[in-house]
DNA sequence: CTGTTAGCGCATTCAT
DNA sequence: ATGAATGCGCTAACAG
């Protein structure tokens, strides 16, 4: 007899002439019946097109998802263009995709939390997410979180230490006092515009990826003695080719012309390096440049990028793992200094 | 007085002293009470801390899920990374984030649609999943699926003409007759293998978009008589630089030298471009290359390459509309031959 | 306009 | 080893 084609645990059991707990037990605990009794039951259940359990409703009775939501800090759609967000993200996949836990992309723009909290079992943080509001949500969300690149006062994170890794790629970039430093900073100001940072004041203070590496910058500096004046650090507010290159475009014209190039990206480096070339200067005998992340088409670059190496798959599926096993764990990652030609 | 910190509509509706319908129908119903009695209801619900009906409860009730699945052709951790697919999951994400709808990521190596089917509303498949399986559970699930770039069964489609978009680039890259020619195919045999491939009978038959392909360069070879030796056509199983650069070694130290490579991929084309580079070869006086997809990278390499631009971003919004509005629209999307120095 | 009730599909006691 | 009952948290139909 066939009946309708949407079998329900209750509908099966009833034409099967069981009860729902039995059936209910066969497809999650075998050691509750007897193994017989259990193959027929889903041999049955087969034949019928009966595919186990709605997962919906398990989810709700559980209260566990197997979703986990990956928060980025910014749109979707302009996140999986980044390329070491997609390198992150792709650890993160690797590691999830093996547990059979699922993956939510959740956009740093949105303004509530809520509208995902009630059906994922956690969130995976990559970097501060744009809206601020998301990053108080997340601080008493009753779910587990790992946040990467940043910390709220939760236990799980995962981090490359910005600041010490500036520092040695400024150190191999610089040589000596009478160098022309210039930074192309990314998101030094929460202002979405590009523009020169005149105060960098609060650096002390600021707590962001973009503040770490600027000390690091800094100290490489003092080291060398090297000023910085207050008209060559800018803000690029977004890592894209467009604001990459006028930011570079304006770093190279201005006078005295700079010998050195700090960028806080590979991305940011390449648009450098590109408008260098264009303006007939040579790399790095005339302009030393030097990036941030270690992105495979800087390192196809002629010239080779000098460039941080951050492990940004590593990093994704060491959070997915924290994730998983819920440790509470402060992990910092490694990151290894790339030497290429252009500095 | 303040109960555990975990409302429910049920406890909150208590706790207010009205019944639990009044306080559901003030968060989705706003027409079915007062708009005090609303407004009141909503105070005092955030004044306590409860942000409204679990969704997953809501979910599970109403049926609805705003989640939906984009199934991609391979693991999530090979197509994050892969440009093309990233400019489509673009796309999809602005639509969907728009819409509100979450965008989960489903592998195409997953063997059951049944993991995710029970709380999605439907699929966007991007691509032919590796996991044959997948397709034929596609073709029956009883939720709403658009594909691109095949077609199943099913109604909403998007596809581009790659039969005559190939045709084109071909056309371009080709002279005449005396033409040395080489084809870079991806994924033209189902085996996970690199090598060239023999026999092609079969090609007439095949639906898969590598097969496509090779009809649109057939269909110029035949029309400027350029005949194609059986061993001048190459298979790469998947886009990615180590692979590409190994075929394209290849094809470029075969003899008669090729005069002409057509890669079905830009990613191809960019291996091909740097090895025949390396090899002290002149793009395009001793060799023309020409690609497929339009990637930034290959626009910004020098020289730039000659490719087809399909308009990815495009195809991945309007598989979003068309799956919001349900549409049952095969629909077929421009693309544009993006001529470069490269031919 | 408001409250009562019956499920959505299931997992888990607690009996037997 | 099995079955009846309860409720996860909610919405929609219905009754008032």
């Amino acid at each position: 007899m066939s009946k309708k084609n949407h079998w329900t645990l209750k509908s099966i059991a009833k034409e099967l002439g069981v009860s729902n707990a039995t059936v209910s037990n066969a497809f999650n605990r075998p050691d509750q019946l007897s193994k017989s009794r259990r193959e027929s039951i889903l041999a049955a259940c087969k034949e019928l097109g009966y595919f186990g359990p709605n997962k919906a409703a398990q989810s709700l009775r559980r209260g566990k998802f197997n979703i986990v939501a990956l928060v980025l800090p910014d749109s979707i759609e302009y996140m999986v263009s980044d390329p070491v967000a997609s390198s992150f993200m792709r650890g993160v996949a690797s590691v999830l995709e093996k547990d059979g836990t699922n993956l939510l992309l959740f956009s740093g723009n949105s303004d509530n939390l809520n509208n995902v909290v009630d059906f994922v079992d956690g969130f995976i943080c990559y970097g501060r997410p744009r809206n601020q509001s998301l990053v108080e949500q997340l601080k008493i969300v009753p779910k587990h979180v790992v946040t990467v690149d940043f910390d709220i006062g939760r236990n799980a994170s995962v981090n490359i230490n910005n600041e010490q890794a500036s520092y040695e790629v400024a150190k191999h970039a610089l040589h000596n006092k009478d160098d022309q430093v210039a930074i192309l900073g990314l998101r030094l100001l929460d202002q979405n515009v590009l523009c020169r940072v005149y105060e960098h004041h609060e650096c002390e203070a600021g707590q962001s990826i973009a503040h770490q590496r600027l000390r690091g910058y800094q100290k490489a500096l003092t080291e060398l003695d090297i000023p910085i004046a207050d008209d060559r650090i800018w803000n690029i507010p977004e890592s894209s080719e467009r604001f990459a290159s006028i930011a570079a475009k304006e770093a190279l014209c201005s006078l005295p012309r700079p010998s050195v190039l700090l960028c806080m990206s590979d991305l940011i480096a390449l648009a450098a390096m590109r408008e260098a070339i264009k303006m007939g200067l040579k790399i790095p005998e005339d302009i030393r440049i030097v990036g941030f992340d270690g992105i495979d088409e800087a390192q196809r670059f002629v010239p080779k990028l000098t460039t941080i190496h951050q492990n940004s798959e590593e990093k994704g599926a060491l959070a997915a793992n924290l994730f998983i096993t819920k440790e509470e764990q402060k992990a910092l990652i490694n990151y290894e200094l790339q030497l290429g030609q252009s500095s």
